[in-house]
Formats: C-alpha cells, structure tokens, sequence
DNA sequence: CGCACGGTTCGGGCCGCGCCGAACTGTTCC
DNA sequence: GGAACAGTTCGGCGCGGCCCGAACCGTGCG
C-alpha cells in the first residue's frame, strides 16, 4: 500500500538519494562501500538501506560478510533517472583532492548508467546512431529498420517477442546535459562492449575506459571517433 | 541548487502529493479548492503551495482574491506521472458517499490527464490509433507516417519545426493499468476534442463525456466505439 | 461603509525522522 | 581459539516538518 507521498519519501533524503544516485552504475555496492561513499556511520546506512529495500527501490544479495545492494530494476533506474534528470543539481560532495577530481573526469569521459553507456562516450555513440539512421528522433526516439539490422548484424542482439522493455529509450546525461540511449538497446551496448573488450572499468566506480580495439571497433561500426 | 532529495522531498508529504496528484487533470485550482480536496486548513495549503511554487512544481496566477495554481508544465506533470505510475496506491481518500463514487465512475470512463486523454476512453483511443497503424509501439512508441497524415487531416495538426516537446509519449493510466498517449499528440487529440464539441466537462472535477457527435466523430475517425 | 470571504502570516505544539555510539552477531583469516 | 572485520540492533538525542488556530490583509459585494 505505498502511495505517491511514500514512494517519494524514499528518494527524500540526501543519505537515501546518494545511495540511489551511487547505485545508477548499475552495479552491486557493500553496504560499507555506500556508508564511506555517503558520509555516514555503518550503522546509518544499514537502516537507511533496509528502507529502500523495503520499498521496492534496491535488492539485496548477502555474501559471506557482505551485503550486497542494487537497483532492484530498470523501472527503479528509470524513476531515480527522472528525479535526477528533474533536479538541476546532483547530490555528491564537491571533491575534495586530486584523486577524486580524476576520478570525476574520468566519468565525465564515459561511465555506466545503470545499464548503459553515458558520459561524452554515451552522447557521442547516441550522436553517431542518429547520423547513421539506426535511431530516429523527429518522433520522440524508436529504432529504424536499418537500426534493427545494425543490431542484430552487429551486436548479434534481436529483440525478443513479447518484451515489455522499450527498445530504446533516452536518458538525459548528467555531465552532458544531452541525452544518451538507453532501453534494450542502451543495455545490449553496454554488454557487447564489454565482452568484446571494447571497454574495461577503470578504478572502482562507475568509470570506464575505451580499449584501442574499442576504438577500432566504434569508428568502424558507427563512423564514431570516441 | 535543488537536488535529487530535495525534489523528491516536495512530493513526500500526503498533503503535497494529493495537490499535484489533483492538478493533473491539468487545469488551475484555486487554493481553497485544495485545502478542501486534501481535507487541511485553507493555512497548511497555503503554506505547501507556496513550497511546490518556488520547487518549481507549480505556477501561479492571482485573479482578484483568488490564488489559481497550476502544474508549471509538461515536465512536471511527467514527474508525477512517473512517481504515481511507480506507486501503487493513489494518495486519495477512499469515497464517502454516493456522490463521490458517482464522481469516481465517471473518472474513470473517461477524464483528462494533464493536457491528454485518461481513463477507458483513453486507452480505448490509443489501443485504436496502434489497430489504425497511425501509431507504432513495436519498438518504444513512435508515429508512423499515416500517423502523421491523419494528424494533419483530421485534427489540422502539424508537429511545429524544431519542436522540443515529443510528439507522442506513454502515460500509465491508474485506473487501466495500461497506457494511454501523452505527448503533442495527445495534447492535439484532446485539444481539438474539446474545440470540436466531441467531449465536455462533467461536474466540477477531471471527468469528461463524450457527446454524440464525439462518439460519432471517434468511430469515423478512428474506427473506435466508445 | 461594513461585512463576508479567500488567502496569508505567525507562533506553538507535536510527532517523526535521521543520525550517532555502544553493544552484539556472524564471517573470515591466522 | 582468537583477532579483525562487515554488518545489525537499539536507545537516545536533536532538528525539522506538518499542522492548527488566531490574527491580519485585500477584494468584492450589498
């Protein structure tokens, strides 16, 4: 029986946007990792985090010592996306040393948003699929013919019959202020890449770093030089 | 400087989520009207009013003695719609009498959301535009070049050049449980409804009906029986 | 002019929430 | 077994939010 008001309420506290806004990498944190990330106490963080759960937002793995968090799915995603995309500022610390002003660069670069691509990366490869003609955008966004045959001559990726999951679907980027792809599509990227050692993570966020082969492989696939 | 919390906070209080939750049927309320709909003093709306007005949720407009508040624009009603869609109860008194549940049927046959179509005529319209081919949901949702001829011709709408707004979007209907279609498109189709004496307001809240031209008018138009 | 009415402001009361530290449980490693 | 470590539970503290009633301000109407 959650209702608007709570539902909103879950998002309504720095400690609880952080950890979601974290958690938009699309990966799965320690409870420890968000309590050092958040400026909080253990002991916060795990209540804080027992309410997410609670309300749907996160799920959680347990391994060995460990609690393992993450968005409990797309819809999640999409709902702390549209809060972050409403809200001009983003809750983060400004940074404080060098290390972390890398790291932001780094991001800023490309990184992962949940299960997609972002950053200039993102931006650029969304850019070249429209210049390609595999994504429309005079009508809100959808996938062309030509954009499904890319997708499955390419990425060996066909969508499958009956899926409730848009193709495709935008994101508005953050650092970019523009949109990026995300959807099937946005995530089907973001998998192939990484099996094909186009892209490997860089340090322990959600940053990402494009491979030589990776370059190869965008600018031939997509005319993108990234 | 809003944040993601600070955002999410405006919608996180009962009183606040019933307001916005009513403005989106898209019109100006006056503050008292409010304040009676929640069921608080005509002081606490006040003040929550003036909260969701310097969020940025709602605009004003003072006429005389009166305060007419209204959702600021398309964002902010796709933000309710989104947290609403992802909450399963609606932030609303269950009905106390006949005449409410009166009210409650007719809102469900048929209302407005925001500036587009709700309740069984509106999934009844969109389900019609995707049987017509005018519409195309096989990947996210997109108008089809039929789609937009009949834009054209039958309501003597033209999607502006460089228009930001997407010419068709989904909106998750709460009575249905299904979606209906927002966007330019939507906004077109109840515009013209409206102007064309195919609907008129019943009562004093969202519901509308639809008159025998309108009936006439869907079916020849859209093949549809409502 | 005076009253009714819609709305606002302010002070105060109350409750809930977010945070912490301390104590505790359970896991891993030596 | 013992030490280190991740995480949880609980009591308590303090702040802030939400609401109300009372007083007040303008507008509109008789």
């Amino acid at each position: 029986m959650s209702s608007l008001a709570e539902t909103a309420g879950l998002f309504a506290d720095r400690t609880r946007a952080v950890f979601c806004q974290a958690l938009l990498d699309g990966r799965a944190w320690t409870a420890g990792e968000l309590a050092r990330h958040a400026g909080v106490r253990p002991s916060t963080a795990s209540e804080q985090l027992s309410r997410l759960i609670e309300g749907g937002v996160l799920t959680q793995e347990r391994q060995g010592r460990h609690r393992y968090v993450r968005l409990a799915g797309p819809e999640a995603a999409a709902l702390v996306e549209a809060l972050a995309a409403y809200a001009p500022e983003v809750d983060r610390p400004r940074p404080r040393n060098l290390r972390e002003s890398v790291r932001r660069g780094a991001e800023a670069r490309a990184r992962t948003c949940y299960d997609h691509l972002a950053g200039r990366l993102g931006v650029t490869l969304a850019d070249a699929m429209v210049t390609r003609g595999l994504v429309a955008t005079d009508s809100g966004v959808a996938v062309t013919a030509a954009g499904r045959a890319w997708l499955a001559d390419a990425l060996g990726y066909e969508q499958p019959r009956g899926a409730r999951r848009p193709l495709v679907r935008t994101c508005l980027d953050w650092t970019e202020r523009r949109p990026h792809l995300a959807g099937a599509l946005g995530a089907a990227l973001c998998a192939a890449a990484f099996d094909r050692g186009w892209l490997r993570r860089v340090g322990s966020g959600r940053a990402v770093q494009v491979t030589p082969a990776g370059a190869e492989a965008f600018h031939r696939l997509l005319g993108a030089a990234v």
